[in-house]
DNA sequence: ATATGAACATTATGTTCATAC
DNA sequence: GTATGAACATAATGTTCATAT
C-alpha cells in the first residue's frame, strides 16, 4: 500500500546512475554527488546528498554493489568509500525492471504533452 | 523547503487533465476518475479518488475553475458537483508553467534512457 | 450502493545533526 | 573543512472513515 503507479521514483532513477558510477569503481559518495550536480545542472535537477547515500546503501543492501574503503588521494588516514559492481546478473535484472518503468513513465509524460500542448 | 527538483508531481499532471475535463464542463468527480482509469489503463497508471478530488479542490481554491451543483441525470435529489473553467487567463498561465516542468521532466527521463539503455 | 470530502497513515525525499578524520 | 551516515522533519500521496443521498 501507499505505492504510486505513476512515474518512477527519484530513488530508482538515481540508482541507475550509481550503478554506472560503480562500473568505473573509483568514485566516493560526495564525488558522485558533485558529478551529478554538474551533469544535471542544465535541467535544474539537484540531487541531494541524502538521496545519493540512500541510493548507494540500498544497492549495497540488495547486493548489487560492494564497498571498499580506501585512503583518499593526497591524504593520509582519510578513508573514503568507493563502490564496485558485485553481482552483474543482479544488476542486469534490476536494470531490465527499471527500464520497463522508465519507458512507461516517458509514455505517460508524452501523453500529457500531446493531450494539452 | 522539502521541494524536489526532480520530476513534476502527480498532482500537477492530474490538474492538466482536470482542466481539460472542466472545459467540457459536464463531468463530476467520480466520472472523471473512471474516465482517467480507462484512459491510462494501458500504461498501468491508476489515479486515486483522493488525488482527483485534491486536484479539483486545488484548482477551485486557486480560482482556475468553478463548481456547479446539479441533479444527477436520471435521479432526483442526488446532487453532484461539475466543474467549469472560471478564468481562462489563469488557466493559460498555469499551463505555460507546467509545460516548462513537463518538458524538463521528459528530458530527464530521456537522458536516463540514453545513458543506461 | 454512489458521491463527496475529510481524516489518517505511509512513503518519498529533503534538512539537520553527530561523528570521524 | 570534508566525508559518511543517522536522525529528524516535511511533503506527496495512498487508504480508511464519515456523511449524505
Amino acid at each position: 500500500m501507499g505505492r504510486t503507479t505513476f512515474i518512477l521514483r527519484q530513488r530508482a532513477y538515481l540508482k541507475l546512475y550509481m550503478l554506472q558510477k560503480a562500473e568505473k569503481g573509483n568514485l566516493y559518495g560526495l564525488q558522485i554527488l558533485g558529478d551529478l550536480m554538474d551533469y544535471f545542472d542544465d535541467l535544474a535537477y539537484k540531487p541531494t546528498k541524502s538521496e545519493v547515500y540512500k541510493s548507494l546503501h540500498e544497492l549495497l543492501k540488495e547486493g548489487l554493489i560492494k564497498r571498499k574503503w580506501i585512503e583518499k588521494e593526497g591524504t593520509e588516514m582519510q578513508e573514503v568509500a568507493v563502490y564496485q559492481i558485485s553481482d552483474m546478473e543482479k544488476v542486469k535484472a534490476y536494470k531490465a525492471l527499471v527500464k520497463i518503468d522508465l519507458d512507461r513513465s516517458i509514455a505517460l509524460l508524452n501523453r500529457a504533452l500531446k493531450d494539452h500542448f
